[in-house]
DNA sequence: GCTGCTCTGTAACTCTTGTTACTGCACAGG
DNA sequence: CCTGTGCAGTAACAAGAGTTACAGAGCAGC
């Protein structure tokens, strides 16, 4: 734990923090797949990313999802974050997009150090900064944005985080992150294909320049 | 400054705290209309609003609109403030929506009080989850619902906000805030005044049961 | 009361997205 | 090799929202 600590965020927190973090985080993972926080749970904790990445997604009354946004190594959930602190329920759903590990911070803790270490302070308010910014992003991809230009930033993300220029999703799966149909998915992809910017085939997306 | 702070504020920041922001806040006004902060501006420091209401708006590359919330008495605004932190422009834009008054509190006082007060962390940190469900509730509106939906909601907001079942807007003022356009409003409205749900004049929008 | 301006109502059309329905292909497992 | 299942391609249509264009209503200033 201490050695992947240190990689993911020893440039960020003083040593003393570090220890607290060794001493009372536990850690945890999850498959690709996995879910890792579902609507309405209680929160338990604040993870710290370690390894790999989760997606964070939002749902309506129908059961019809959105993705939100990823997050990375050095991320943490500041979603996840305020509900500690105000020891309500989750309103988005975490799932892994790939395996991964994280540090679970138990809420005590939380507080405490907030007042103890700036360097903690700052790495929360950064996160909260991150957020808000991505949920910006987010809004603007749907307010702003047609279907195409959606995909297209979609297909650039999950390759990024997944540092693989091959996206191994179907069309349909693609289609529930993007809260619309499979029908509509393959049909833009196939227009992508034809602008010779994507290859398909069964199961796998690559990408070719978008 | 004192009293109108104390209404406000009172309940939740301790004594010591209200007279460090009355010593180094500055009380500032606007009247319904004016721009507060914009895109790309430097942000000088954090707003503590006292009275009147605030409309938050994002705004794509082609000068589109969305406005994402409002925010009333007892709030402040995140963005401004993870802004201020990260000596970053504004992403978004401020315009009073009613005439208002506000307490201008700067940067470098809010990294001190977080480390000093408890109740100013609290309030930070909840604002920062008022404002991430304030976020989530814009997604859900443009992700999820329909355009009569989604101006309904709207309506109900701005009575609210406002405290005035009669909304002095014209057609084409709702329809920049939800981006979308002006014919759009024109045909919803009428077919929710057929639906006697609310009832329209020139400039005015009377709402009956929404 | 006339004039000019802004605001609203409405029709007709286009575009994008969503829906339904069906076809065929790919692959795993017998 | 056959077959079932899931995945992808495509057509035809429906629905919602955006666009253009124009007519008329309301109101302020003269």
């Amino acid at each position: 734990m201490r050695k992947e600590l240190e990689e993911a965020y020893g440039f960020i927190f003083e040593k003393e923090l570090l220890d607290e973090i060794v001493e009372n985080g536990i850690i945890k993972t999850a498959s690709a797949g996995d879910k890792i926080i579902e609507i309405g749970e209680y929160v338990t904790g604040m993870p710290l990313l370690l390894k790999g990445a989760i997606k964070i997604l939002r749902e309506d009354n129908d059961g019809d999802e959105l993705l939100l946004y990823f997050l990375e190594r050095g991320d943490t959930c500041a979603m996840t974050l305020s509900c500690c602190l105000g020891e309500t329920k989750s309103e988005i759903r975490a799932v892994a997009e790939t395996d991964t590990s994280f540090i679970m911070i138990p809420i005590s803790k939380m507080e405490e150090w907030t007042a103890k270490y700036k360097s903690w302070r700052n790495f929360v308010f950064e996160s909260y900064h991150s957020r808000l910014s991505e949920m910006l992003d987010a809004i603007d991809a749907i307010a702003f944005l047609n279907m195409d230009e959606r995909l297209m930033r979609y297909l650039r993300d999950k390759a990024k985080i997944n540092r693989d220029e091959t996206i191994h999703s179907t069309h349909q799966q693609i289609a529930y992150d993007m809260h619309t149909s499979r029908v509509v998915i393959s049909r833009l992809l196939k227009k992508l294909e034809l602008d010779k910017r994507i290859s398909l085939q069964r199961n796998q997306i690559k990408v070719i320049d978008l």
